[in-house]
DNA sequence: TGGCAGGGGTTGA
DNA sequence: TCAACCCCTGCC
């Protein structure tokens, strides 16, 4: 691991690693792009901008630790694709996707995002986590807003949450919020959980159901065997592997499919589907609706 | 320019 | 099992 400093900016080696890749593949939500062809953003508190120069990542702001361990730099990512199943969907998808890492998030603002996912694009996603820094987060550094914590929000109205574009999603937010407030759930605690017991609290949260559950187990606790089930999942999985069966199964099934076939790091596996199917022509899935 | 469909899910009936 | 939930974006 190598560090210099130069103007305030160092670098890392970072091999196997797809930081483009990475910030585009639908787990991050608040990196804005900066004209160099890197990203400004935050990690946890952190004001960070990054660059990628081949093999080796160039940034400012935090250190070389922080950056490798939010990147998950050491995450053995040819062991990881040696486990995958050996099939062409998602041979394609590791040829597509070399490098893509799964991050390790802040739990708080993992969920928080998530809770207000549900129906949304990523774009939107994007602008309802700027509106909801820019009017309760913390300011830092250059322009840069903390994520709210949620005793912030939780001491907001709905009126509020919604002037920022969450829609429906308000009143789930609030409500988690001030759960994790009063602490009436504690997220460190569900890190320390098995993952069935882990999830099962997870979902007792207002707007949290399996779905967002699994992305919280995957992106904040480092569970790399969760399969989050979406849309864009569920069209990968009934193209490649149900595409003859008569009767289409439901979503848990998908899950339970996903979990058993992709093996014991099928939430990387399942990162790698999503991020080559959603850059696959739209065509593609016409016919899997 | 305006109208409309639909979107990375959860929930309650 | 299914409609309702907000509202923004993309497309015609």
């Amino acid at each position: 691991m190598k560090k210099k400093a130069q103007n305030g900016w160092k670098t890392v080696d970072a091999p196997l690693f797809d930081l483009r890749g990475t910030m585009a593949s639908g787990q991050l939500f608040h990196w804005e792009p900066t004209e160099g062809g890197g990203f400004r953003g935050l990690i946890d508190t952190t004001e960070v901008e990054v660059r990628q120069e081949g093999e080796r990542l160039r940034f400012r702001g935090g250190s070389a630790e922080l950056l490798c361990h939010y990147f998950a730099l050491d995450h053995p990512l040819e062991a990881i694709y040696a486990t995958f199943p050996d099939d062409p969907a998602m041979r394609e998808a590791v040829a597509f996707g070399r490098g893509l890492r799964i991050v390790r998030q802040p739990a708080w603002e993992c969920l928080a995002t998530f809770i207000t996912s549900a129906m949304k694009q990523v774009s939107h996603i994007t602008a309802m986590s700027r509106a909801l820094r820019e009017r309760f987060g913390e300011p830092i550094g250059h322009g840069g807003f903390r994520y709210p914590d949620p005793a912030r929000l939780a001491s907001a109205d709905e009126a509020a949450l919604r002037e920022c574009g969450l829609g429906f999603r308000a009143p789930k937010l609030l409500e988690t919020a001030r759960w994790i407030a009063e602490g009436r759930v504690d997220l460190e605690a569900i890190r320390a959980l098995p993952d069935g017991e882990a999830e099962r609290e997870l979902c007792r949260l207002p707007g949290v159901g399996p779905k967002i559950a699994h992305c919280v187990l995957l992106f904040a606790y480092e569970r790399v065997k969760a399969f989050p089930v979406d849309v864009w999942i569920a069209r990968v999985l009934l193209h490649h592997y149900f595409a003859r069966k008569r009767k289409k199964p439901t979503l848990k099934e998908l899950h339970a499919f996903g979990i058993h076939h992709f093996g014991p790091y099928g939430g990387y596996a399942q990162q790698y589907l999503f991020h080559h199917a959603r850059n696959l022509p739209r065509s593609t899935w016409a016919k899997t609706g």
